[in-house]
RNA sequence: GCCGACAUAGCUCAGUUGGCUAGAGCAGCUGAUUUGUAAUCAGCAGGCCCGGGGUUCAAAUCCUCGUGUCGGCACCA
């Protein structure tokens, strides 16, 4: 195999350039390593410009990057293009693939560019962002661009590629530009690895929280409801029960005390807040006689007014309220998303008044909870730390004092983090919990936000050691995000087989025969006794349709009973993943359901 | 919100260039069968073809306005 390009400097440069400049470095091949698939996506773009172009002459070219997964590029035409016209680019792709063009380099000023590209007003945009004097032309047969590199030596090299998507998208990503036609794709170097991202894509598909929400009967959306408004089904609320219930043991231990504010306040309180002005527009307001509501899309303003409930004493500091805050937020109907992004969900909601002393403490303490939440669903995670964003209430100084303090938590503590600048909430500074799913995605959920204003703006206070009025200090903190999120997270991860602690039907009873009925209500109610919920597949059917109708549910454990297991007073197991079966006493199968339901305590 | 696609039975989907009574599988119901570890057989029922308006002798099919869904963009406390 030959070069495709050289590493000088820890640049990718082409052939093309590193003949022109004589530069010499390490070479890279035609592989799938990180460099080499750079320049082959990006090579790939421009082969699919080059086709685009033969097919609609009249195509003119924005920017065709290559990002993580892949590569794309945005362009405008007059015809209409769909989904289903990216079979024909991808056959011209190959027509010119085949044809092995040379990808040529050269340099000419910009002004000759300009000239050059006189009739595409997308290209005359691209060269108003190039700062340089001088910019490169990539010539394949007839098909020219504007563009930085690397590239391939020759277009003939481009063989596994695939065209994955087509969608809209704005000029230089600000909505208030013209849409542009997006096209994405993806290139590997060998066959294989195009066939097995292929398969992982598919496999992303089957775990597909929506499909699998409506398969299992988890959930479910209805249009006349409207959308972004999530129904929990039977078998989802059972779910969401367990997870709830597991949780507020875990906050009790924490001592945590539960509470519960208004769904709706009066809008003067959202003004004193801020959200009125920085969150109006995703809030939803209503009227009351003459006075003005705002439906609440955050539960911290309830938890305010548990706190002034009472006078509080430096000695009960840190006072931590936690809820299962309902919240409703106007979320932009293209955003909505199955559970992912909703209208209305339910955060697994706290907030934490402490002393300044305090947040050290505090932070780390929560820190811990995330920890133990998140390992036992078996999330790796990371953490960041987002800092102040355009739009926000308090001084520079309190932002300072309050980013560094969440920084400082971790520094001391030797917990890694990342920084997300300009991420952070309109009142504070915070720190998001990024997790790591069984098929490597990353979604955020849990973030822990320090919050020095809102106090501030509601004027709490407590009794100091010298009985001097002191501001308290707001963390607020949520570990799942919201349950809507959390579980379709959660569907993806275990594609489906939720773990027995947590799934809506801990075991499915198959009677063989009509006389095993009763021997099997017997199980069930025992079941119920230790808090495991169970179906009887006792249907008029075949004892192996109703096996495969219960293994179709996914439930984690299926027992099949007849003669012999009333005879012996057992139950014959049949496991999920092996299918293997074994005898287990009626005693040894109720305790092994208990261990597996409470092994699990956040 | 923007660009594009889509919407037919509870679910998954057929339904030709506008033309007869809109079909199938699964699920459901009834009956026979009583089963030992992934689909027993037979029958029945099930539809405002997303909603409103229009074109036409005739609309699931064409046009239009909504609603919802999907893929992205933008947004995301």
């Amino acid at each position: 195999m030959s070069a495709i390009a050289i590493k000088y400097n820890d640049d990718i440069v082409d052939l093309q350039t590193a003949q022109e400049l004589g530069l010499k470095g390490e070479e890279i091949e035609l592989d799938n390593s990180k460099e080499a698939l750079e320049v082959l996506r990006h090579s790939t773009a421009h082969l699919m410009a080059q086709a685009i172009k033969s097919l609609y002459p009249d195509a003119e070219f924005y920017v065709g990057p290559t990002v993580n997964e892949g590569f794309y590029y945005d362009f405008k035409t007059s015809a209409e293009i769909g989904q289903g016209d990216l079979k024909k680019i991808e056959k011209q792709m190959l027509s010119f693939a085949k044809k092995k063009y040379p990808i040529e380099r050269y340099v000419i000023s910009k002004d000759e560019a300009r000239e050059k590209f006189k009739d595409d007003h997308l290209k005359q945009a691209v060269l108003d962002m190039i700062p340089d004097e001088d910019v490169s032309i990539y010539k394949q047969g007839e098909f020219e661009d504007l563009c930085r590199g690397p590239h391939l030596p020759n277009i003939g090299l481009i063989r596994y590629f695939k065209l994955t998507k087509i969608s809209g998208a704005y000029l230089g990503g600000d909505s208030k530009n013209e849409m542009l036609t997006r096209i994405y794709g993806i290139a590997f170097a060998t066959k294989d690895a195009l066939k097995s991202y292929m398969d992982m894509m598919a496999e992303a598909e089957k775990r597909d929280h929506r499909k699998l929400g409506n398969e299992m009967k988890l959930f479910t959306f209805r249009e006349e409801v409207g959308a972004g408004f999530p129904i929990w089904l039977p078998a989802g609320g059972r779910l969401r029960a367990r997870l709830e219930s597991l949780l507020f043991k875990a906050h009790r231990k924490r001592g945590y005390e539960p509470v519960r504010g208004p769904e709706m306040l009066r809008s003067d309180l959202w003004k004193t807040s801020g959200h009125y002005q920085n969150y109006g527009e995703n809030m939803y307001f209503t009227h009351i006689d003459e006075l003005e509501f705002g439906v609440k899309p955050m539960n911290c303003v309830g938890h305010i007014k548990v706190y002034e409930d009472e006078l509080h004493s430096y000695r009960d500091l840190p006072i931590k309220y936690f809820e299962y805050g309902v919240v409703h937020r106007h979320e932009l109907t293209g955003a909505l998303h199955g559970l992912f992004r909703v209208r209305e969900f339910t955060q697994d909601d706290a907030h934490i008044f402490c002393r300044a002393d305090q947040i050290e403490e505090q932070i780390i303490e929560v820190v811990d909870f995330v920890d133990k939440i998140m390992s036992t669903f078996e999330f790796d995670y990371k953490m960041m730390i987002s800092t102040r964003p355009d739009k926000a209430v308090g001084s520079d100084e309190v932002w300072e004092i309050s980013t560094n303090a969440l920084k400082s938590a971790m520094d001391k503590h030797q917990l890694a983090y990342e920084i997300d600048e300009g991420g952070g909430a309109f009142y504070g500074p915070k720190i998001d919990i990024k997790i790591t799913d069984a098929i490597g995605r990353e979604w955020q959920c849990g973030t822990i936000q320090l919050d020095f204003n809102l106090p501030e703006r509601f004027k709490l206070e407590y009794n100091g050691e010298e009985n001097d009025k002191i501001q308290p200090v707001m963390i607020h903190r949520a570990i799942l995000g919201s349950f809507e999120r959390f579980i379709g997270i959660l569907t993806e991860h275990y594609a489906g087989e939720f773990p027995m602690f947590i799934a809506p039907t801990q075991v499915a009873i198959v009677p063989v025969a009509e006389s095993h009925k009763e021997y099997a209500k017997e199980l069930s109610d025992k079941l119920i006794d230790i808090n495991a919920d169970s179906e009887i597949y006792a249907k008029n059917d075949s004892l192996n349709k109703r096996i495969r109708t219960a293994e179709k549910t996914r439930v984690p454990m299926i027992v099949v009973v007849g003669d012999e297991e009333i005879a012996n007073k057992t139950v014959a197991v049949r496991d999920r993943r092996t299918r293997e079966q074994y005898n287990l006493s009626q005693e040894e199968f109720l305790k092994l359901i208990q261990t597996k339901i409470n092994e699990v305590n956040f």
